[in-house]
DNA sequence: ATAGTATTCAACTAATCACTTGATTAGTGT
DNA sequence: ACACTAATCAAGTGATTAGTTGAATACTAT
């Protein structure tokens, strides 16, 4: 094999990662991956794409290396094929941010407040944490919470958060996260949070992160 | 703008940097962009490309976010858009390494004996540079090593290194880099020095990565 | 002005991609 | 064996992509 063609076969094969990458609802399956296990009807249920394309895009994702799969009885079950894969989808996150205006427009817009929205680090989250300050709220499905969460957070989804607002401590902090940094779920939860007047802000990134930096974790038994 | 458009909207831009880095070509072009500022037609000669082609693709790479352009005279220089992109490259590098399968085995085999050639850690080199027990070779051409290197580094392209064998202490170990951690102008050179009966090694990444990552660099004033 | 160089633009072809539809396979429960 | 469900496959459509070629633009030097 000759050193021309080495490198350009090489760059193929990390082309096979970037064009996994580079369609908007793989990139949507990627993160619900990143949550967890999960099954082609539940991804296709939930990414709102029929059942057949969503199979194809999985495939897709399997075979870029992003992702693996698993049959179980009649039902096959994808998951990421590990954590340098959340790695991977962060920086591709911070490099849009960074890099592409039109990301930071929208991220602003759709927030119309955006300083006092102004995200809490992880760290620092773990620390008030530890000192009994804030409240943590996981604002994803039930089943997202169970397969793991942040350590002594309250698990509320989004939908029943109006119900269910007798449930939070009021006169704490509360901190909102969800699936990722840019998880609709958290800003919409910290927006209504704050209609109801209380205090509440944003995690600055989801639970995939968290788990990927190391940090605590809890699972329901 | 609904919540449910918002994500897909936002995943689209996502998407975008996932689309610019779905094209070996495209790739190959980032790398070079990583060494420093380039022109058009620099670039197209040194990746294969006709001019017209490496325009276009640059033109995307600039739409994508990743790269920027400055005109200057007659030419045209790009250059990446930040170090976070250098990040980026290298996740999308290590998930191909640890999971697709035919990477791996690319590099094993392009190199007949893997083990011998282990790689040295940025870290390591760094102290060994130190002590001053390691020649350390920079293998790129001389207008990359000029816009900056390892300090120390001697510059010997890889067409030269024969003829320049004497200009290398010999009874030192030799480490050697390029562009990147697949960069096979160093394991080329590694393998003819080790065929002259030198003491060589690589170094595991490149010398973008060694810059991102805050290491002392060195420039041609 | 004129010639020369670097880059981009415009038009076109072949290949690949995203998605739909309907059929097919594999496993489960009766 | 039969019906049922989950997932995949196969074929086809319209859209997008990578590449070529030749013309157009922008700047420089004579």
């Amino acid at each position: 094999m000759s050193s021309k063609n080495f490198k350009h076969d090489l760059f193929d094969q990390f082309a096979r990662v970037g064009k996994a990458m580079s369609n908007a609802n793989r990139l949507e399956l990627l993160e619900f991956l990143a949550q967890g296990e999960r099954s082609v009807d539940e991804l296709a249920k939930v990414s709102g794409l029929s059942v057949a394309n969503t199979s194809q895009h999985l495939q897709q994702l399997r075979q870029s290396g992003l992702a693996h799969s698993r049959k179980q009885g009649l039902k096959v079950f994808y998951r990421l094929s590990g954590n340098d894969v959340i790695t991977l989808l962060d920086a591709l996150r911070v490099v849009a941010e960074n890099h592409v205006a039109e990301v930071d427009k929208m991220v602003n817009s759709y927030l119309t407040v955006k300083d006092s929205l102004e995200p809490i680090p992880r760290e620092e989250l773990l620390e008030r944490v530890r000192d009994g300050l804030v409240t943590v709220l996981d604002v994803r499905p039930a089943e997202e919470f169970a397969a793991g969460h942040v350590p002594g957070a309250i698990n509320i989804s989004l939908n029943d958060l109006e119900a269910r607002l007798s449930e939070i401590d009021s006169t704490q902090e509360i901190v909102a996260y969800c699936r990722g940094p840019h998880c609709v779920l958290a800003f919409d939860a910290v927006a209504q949070l704050r209609e109801k007047g209380l205090t509440a802000r944003r995690l600055e990134d989801g639970y995939p992160e968290w788990m990927v930096a190391g940090l605590p974790i809890e699972k329901v038994s």
